[in-house]
DNA sequence: AGCTCCAGCCATACGCTGTATGGATACGCT
DNA sequence: AGCGTATCCATACAGCGTATGGCTGGAGCT
């Protein structure tokens, strides 16, 4: 079952998603080759089509890794302003950690299912908010596209120069009340019982 | 100046332009490829080169057009609700009108100059709407990526399927409201004087 | 008229990409 | 002993952006 590699352990799953990540992190995933991630691996590139179907594959898996890192706000009693607070740094933080590779998942967001896990506690809190039922599905959907816009656009710039983390928070805090504050209104939601 | 060429008509930068965009509206901005562009135009690939700098440039001209298209609402005297309603919209439209290609604006911010028309109109609004000067600049930034973020999800979802563009234009409401009632309840702003 | 200049166009080539195809190797199992 | 199979590798193909350099033929000048 083993063949004399020219590295010494064979090729794993896990290695390939560590160092694609590794990579990413470091040059973006358009720098991201099959031959380079092949050269950093020590193995011929044909070698990881062993194990990865092919490169979007790879790419998948790679973010569903990073994915997998969210840690959900449990549904403890607090209020639902410092439930959503919760949910949006643990996506933000999320993001802070491999900007380059969420650049990658902003741009390509079929592999993350919404449906699943965050866009189910999203729900459950725009419920607590008082979100009308009809309406909760499309107000999720807004706050998703409100948030990683913000996110998006913050970690780009945050690779491209440092402006000051200060300034970088308060603007995250501004954005947040925005959010809370249009949803506590109940404003946006009057058109027709 | 003039030589032979094997199409009647030497080429121009206008018409590279207009075939390029009626590909990337065809099949998005990662199927054109300048070989293909030039195919398009009966011409030799390295031809568009004596128009344009290279690919970058070339996208980077495509969307400027695009853009140019733009029209930003007036300072008339109408409350700032209607007005950021009315920017909002225009830089809707200018997305739908080219899907894909606002894709690629989408993921390379960089060709549209936010310190421009754009920001200059948002900026002026939001200070009619009340929001102090110190955090003029920090959420003309945020609902840009607000809006963007919304206009870059709905286009995608929108080259998928159709989900009846009832829906959409009742969720792009929401989302303006939402937006809107944010501002005007100032909550956002009273961290410290 | 003859000259140069050069804008516009094209042919060739390089290094890069993802991956289809098929062959080599070496282990576990019967 | 021999087979199945998992893993790895070599070669090749089509496509990409574009660097380089050569051709052509009108414009402008002497």
């Amino acid at each position: 079952m083993a063949v004399r590699t020219r590295r010494g352990e064979p090729l794993s799953l896990d290695e390939i998603h560590a160092t694609a990540l590794r990579l990413i992190d470091a040059g973006g995933a358009e720098a991201l080759s099959m031959r380079k991630l092949a050269a950093e691996l020590d193995v011929n590139p044909m070698s990881l089509y062993h194990h990865v179907e092919n490169k979007t594959a790879l790419l998948a898996g790679v973010c569903g890794l990073a994915i997998s890192q969210l840690r959900l706000p449990p549904d403890d009693g607090r209020p639902w302003q410092e439930q959503l607070r919760a949910l949006a740094h643990a996506y933000r933080s999320l993001a802070q950690a491999h900007p380059r590779l969420w650049a990658y998942v902003h741009e390509h967001p079929e592999v993350v299912d919404r449906k699943e896990g965050m866009g189910a506690v999203l729900r459950r809190i725009l419920h607590a908010a008082g979100v009308p039922e009809r309406d909760v599905e499309a107000t999720s959907e807004i706050l998703y596209a409100f948030v990683t816009g913000f996110v998006y656009a913050e970690t780009r710039d945050h690779l491209g120069e440092h402006p000051g983390a200060e300034d970088v928070d308060r603007s995250y805090e501004i954005a947040i009340r925005l959010i809370l504050a249009g949803l506590a209104s109940g404003e946006a939601f009057d058109t027709q019982p």
